[in-house]
RNA sequence: GGAAGCGUGGCCGAGCGGUUUAAGGCACUGGUCUUGAAAACCAGCGAAGGGGAGACUCUUCCGUGAGUUCGAAUCUCACCGCUUCCGCCA
């Protein structure tokens, strides 16, 4: 949620930003409301006062002993209109709050222009892809010969966009879980957490616009609850309404679990393999930072995630996304892309967000400043990474011609002892 | 699922129709003292929002939502959560 003070003192820079972004603010309807909103308000407050003023009297005079008929007669009119006005009033801000809700993040100063992914900046690429002396194969043929990945008994199950994964494939599917919370755990200094992976309406619409994005998660029937798309959904309303001790921060977890997502509106698109799953398994890291030092943890955050593909050897590259390509939340992303040779193109498999207030805005999300002020916390979230789509990678970057595929060496000790996935006899 | 008890500021906790403008404590901030720190003492200190050029001032908030009343933290109802006991259960 974007700051309205802001919009009633700088309207023209929150227009700018919003520009940049290809959306069009609404000014007119912003200033009808405000202004309605400011004429309500005043008065309602003031015939909140009045009553206030006279009750007191009334409490004061009866403590006396003291005759009260009169000034009972004179404020009991008051009641009707009073009501009426604090109707009217919490009807606005609704409206007004509403409004507010569909606006996204203002784009920092360094986001690029564009307008859409072919506009995002490479920041860096690391890593070479392999020259292969045999035509590489997809992670989907890969699985099929060493019986690793069965979509046909998913569907049965489940339906399309579900996987079974099997044998030497479910364990390395395991095995990078468990690597990615150590090396986060260890390294880079998160505290590991375990969550729910059903949430109230109220927790999803800390994180992100529940009215917006309401089609693209699971709802259970018949209750206020939601299979979370990501642990960010979780692990993020940590802090709702809470006001965090200067002494406690940064914040930084670390999140392994299952993220569900209905995908409407992509229909057609990535139907082939586990690219794009109603279901898939995510480790995510988030902060909640000082304001002052989100910019640092932004990119501290980016290299925590693009440690892991360092580590798992898989070349990749770093892009840093257009205004108009980003998230709704997000004031400045990076989406790291791994190498895919099957289709010799970078996919992704991390995105990396500073969110700045916005959405501890929208939660609450607040500490106390070294003079003691209130302040909001600054949020910060990326995919380390994940884990569905990292198993794609080294599937595909670790094939042999045989079809086996190399276990990369920092698996190894989370294999038992296995150092190479065969084909099945 | 059933029963009972309980939800008060960052935390603990008093208040149970009208000077509550929510006592007191802890924590925190500033000051005195000290070589420095601690302790002690003094002062300040809840959150959200509005109006005003400003000094300042007003409103809302005691789990949430309705209701009773001139007036609700306090009374009524519903819901949510927590604790304990019973039932069921991986």
């Amino acid at each position: 949620m974007l700051d309205i003070q802001q919009l009633r003192k700088d309207m023209a820079s929150v227009v700018a930003g919003l520009a940049r972004r290809g959306v069009a603010f609404d000014e007119p309807a912003f200033r009808i409301l405000e202004d309605h909103r400011k004429q309500l308000q005043t008065r309602t407050e003031e015939l909140q006062a009045k009553r206030n003023a006279a009750s007191k009297q009334i409490g004061i005079l009866k403590g006396k002993g003291d005759d009260t008929a009169g000034i009972m007669a004179e404020v009991s009119g008051v009641g009707e209109e009073l009501k009426a006005n604090e109707i009217a009033l919490a009807q606005l801000q609704d409206k007004l709050s509403n409004f507010l809700r569909t606006i996204p993040n203002i784009p920092r100063a360094e986001v690029p222009q564009g307008k859409s992914e072919a506009e995002n900046v490479e920041v860096r690429r690391v890593g070479t892809p392999r020259v292969f002396d045999f035509a590489p194969k997809d992670h989907v043929d890969i699985g099929a010969a060493l019986a690793g990945i069965d979509f046909e008994t998913a569907a049965k199950l489940s339906g399309t966009r579900f996987t079974v994964l099997k044998g030497g494939v479910a364990r390395m599917h395991r095995a990078l879980g468990q690597f990615m919370l150590d090396v986060h755990t260890t390294e880079h200094g998160y505290t590991e957490v375990y969550v729910p992976y059903m949430v109230t309406g109220e927790t999803a619409d800390g994180v992100s616009s529940l009215a917006k994005f309401k089609d693209d998660l699971f709802k259970l029937e018949g209750r206020d609850l939601y299979l979370i798309p990501t642990s960010e959904y979780s692990v993020a309303n940590f802090v709702r309404d809470t006001i965090v001790d200067l002494k406690n921060l940064p914040l930084k977890y670390v999140c392994h679990s299952p993220c569900f997502r209905s995908e409407a509106g992509s229909y057609g698109k990535d139907t082939r393999g586990m690219i794009r799953q109603h279901q898939f398994d995510k480790v995510e890291i988030l902060q909640m930072v000082h304001p002052e030092k989100s910019a640092d943890a932004h990119d501290e955050l980016t290299a925590n995630a693009e440690a892991i593909l360092q580590k798992l050897e898989l070349p990749y590259r770093t892009m840093l996304l257009c205004a108009g390509d980003m998230g709704f939340s997000s004031s400045k992303t990076y989406d790291l892309e791994v190498w895919l040779p099957a289709q010799n193109t970078y996919r992704e498999i991390s995105s990396c967000s500073n969110f700045e207030a916005f959405q501890a805005r929208r939660m609450m999300a607040r500490f106390k400043d070294e003079k003691g002020r209130t302040q909001y916390l600054h949020t910060l979230n990326g995919s380390g990474l994940a884990v569905g789509r990292t198993l794609v990678a080294v599937l595909e970057n670790y094939q042999n011609a045989d079809g086996s595929v190399t276990v990369p060496d920092v698996l190894l000790p989370y294999m038992g002892g296995l150092a190479k996935l065969d084909i099945a006899s």
